[in-house]
DNA sequence: CGTTTCTTTGACGGAACTCAACTACAGTGG
DNA sequence: CCACTGTAGTTGAGTTCCGTCAAAGAAACG
C-alpha cells in the first residue's frame, strides 16, 4: 500500500491513550467509532444474559477492533478493556465507508482481517467441540506464547496480563480447572507459574498435550 | 446495487447443478473457485485430525460459500455437500479481486456477509461455552425452523435434510444425546419426530428451553 | 497490617459421553 | 408382496470429566 496514502489515512484518525483496566467501549454501547491498536494489548469480552463471561479475543498491535460498521451493527457486541497501557487510533464510523470505497486495496485488507478473525473463530469452535479442557488450555497457552511470549533462553516468559480467570474465559472453563491443570503441569516441569505470570519450560511437551498425544519420547 | 451490474456479474459465473449427497468441494482441496448458492441447501462440514466431524454451517440460497480467496487461503477449510438438489453459481478465484476492486458496493456487501458469518460464529462460541446440550439443541432447532421451516397450521415442519447425527454435529454433542432429548420433548408434546423429519409443535415452549427458563405459564 | 485480589486444593455430584444392544423404517430385488 | 439389508433412530447401564461448593493460602496494595 502506498506509503503516502497510508500516512494520510493514519493521520486522519485521532490517537488516544488507554490505561490498564480502562475500557475503550462497552458491550451494547452505541458504536460511533472503530479502532486500530497501535501499542499495548486489549481484551475483548462478552457477558451473557446470565452473567457468564467469555473472552472473545485478544487484540494485538496492528489489529483493527470494534469495527462494528463493517458488520452493519450499530452497537458493540462486546467490551474491550486494556490489559496493558495501550495506544489506539480512532476514526468515526462515517469514515469507514468512504475509506474502503475510495481505496480498494484497503477494502481487500479489511476483508482479509475479518476473514482471519472468522477462521480463528472456527478454529475455536472446533476446539470447543472436540477437545477436552486440557488440550484447549494447552492450545491457548501455546498461542499466547507465540503472540506475546518472550523467549529468554530459559523458557518462554508470558508477561501475563492474564489471570487464571482470564485463561478460563478464553478456554471456556473455570479458574479452578485452569489452576489444577497448571499445577499438574508445573509438577511435571512443563510450565512454571506465578501470580499473573507464566513461563513455558517445555514447549514440545505442551504441544504434545495440545495435540492429544500423551507424551512419548519419539518426538 | 444497480440491476445492470448485478446481472452482468451473475452472468459472468457458470451455473452448476448439484445432486443430494454430491460434494461441491472437499476439505484440503486446492481452492480455485468460489460459489453462490442459488437454490437448494448445503452443509459445510469439517473433519478433525482425529476423525471427529463438526457441521460448520448450513448454506441457504443467496449466500456465498467457499470464498477462500477472501480469507487468503489456498485450500478449502471444509467440505460442502448438497443436502438437497441444489443450483450454484461459480466463479474462478481470479474474478474475486477484480470484482471487489471495480465495485465498491460489492466489496461492502461481501464484507457484511463475512461479518455476518463472524457474528454467527461468535454466537456459537458463546453457546458452546455457556449452555448445556439441551439449550444448544433447542437453539439450533429454532434457528433451523426460522430458516427452513414450513408452517402448516399444525406446527412448523422441518423437511429435514438432517439426521440426528447432523443435529449432533451442529450442536457439538452425540447422536445419542440428541435422540434422548428429542424423545423427551416428544413425550411432552413440544416436537414430533420421524426419520429425517421433525415438526415443532410448541415453539414458545422450545424457546423457553432455549432461553434456559424452565416452563412457567407466565409467558 | 488489614483488605482485596488472585490462586490453590479437596470433596462431591451431575451432565453427558461411551459402550452395547436393540428397534424401526426405506429401499431393493426376488 | 415379502424377505433382506443397510441406514437411522432409540434406549439403558456404566463411567468420567469437569463444574460447583467450600475453604484456605499467598501475593499485592494502600
Amino acid at each position: 500500500m502506498p506509503a503516502l496514502e497510508l500516512e494520510q489515512l493514519l493521520m486522519s484518525g485521532s490517537v488516544r491513550q488507554i490505561y490498564t483496566g480502562q475500557k475503550v467501549f462497552r458491550q451494547g454501547q452505541r458504536a460511533e467509532e472503530f479502532f486500530l491498536l497501535i501499542h499495548g494489548r486489549l481484551k475483548v469480552t462478552q457477558t451473557t444474559a446470565e452473567g457468564r463471561h467469555i473472552l472473545v479475543r485478544v487484540v494485538h498491535p496492528g489489529e483493527l477492533f470494534g469495527f462494528a460498521p463493517a458488520l452493519q451493527r450499530h452497537d458493540y457486541p462486546g467490551t474491550s478493556v486494556a490489559a496493558a497501557r495501550s495506544l489506539i487510533l480512532c476514526w468515526p464510523n462515517a469514515v469507514w465507508t468512504s475509506m474502503i470505497e475510495t481505496n480498494a486495496r484497503l477494502a481487500t485488507n479489511a476483508m482479509k482481517a475479518i476473514g482471519q478473525r472468522l477462521q480463528e473463530a472456527h478454529a475455536r469452535i472446533r476446539e470447543l467441540s472436540t477437545e477436552n479442557v486440557e488440550r484447549r488450555l494447552a492450545h491457548a497457552i501455546l498461542r499466547l506464547a507465540e503472540q506475546t511470549g518472550q523467549d529468554d533462553g530459559n523458557g518462554i516468559r508470558l508477561d501475563l496480563i492474564f489471570t487464571r480467570l482470564d485463561l478460563a474465559a478464553l478456554t471456556s472453563t473455570t479458574q479452578h480447572s485452569v489452576s489444577r491443570l497448571l499445577s499438574a503441569w508445573e509438577s511435571q516441569g512443563i510450565v512454571e507459574g506465578g501470580r499473573q505470570k507464566l513461563r513455558v519450560l517445555d514447549k514440545a511437551r505442551l504441544q504434545a498435550l495440545a495435540d492429544g498425544r500423551s507424551w512419548d519420547s519419539s518426538d
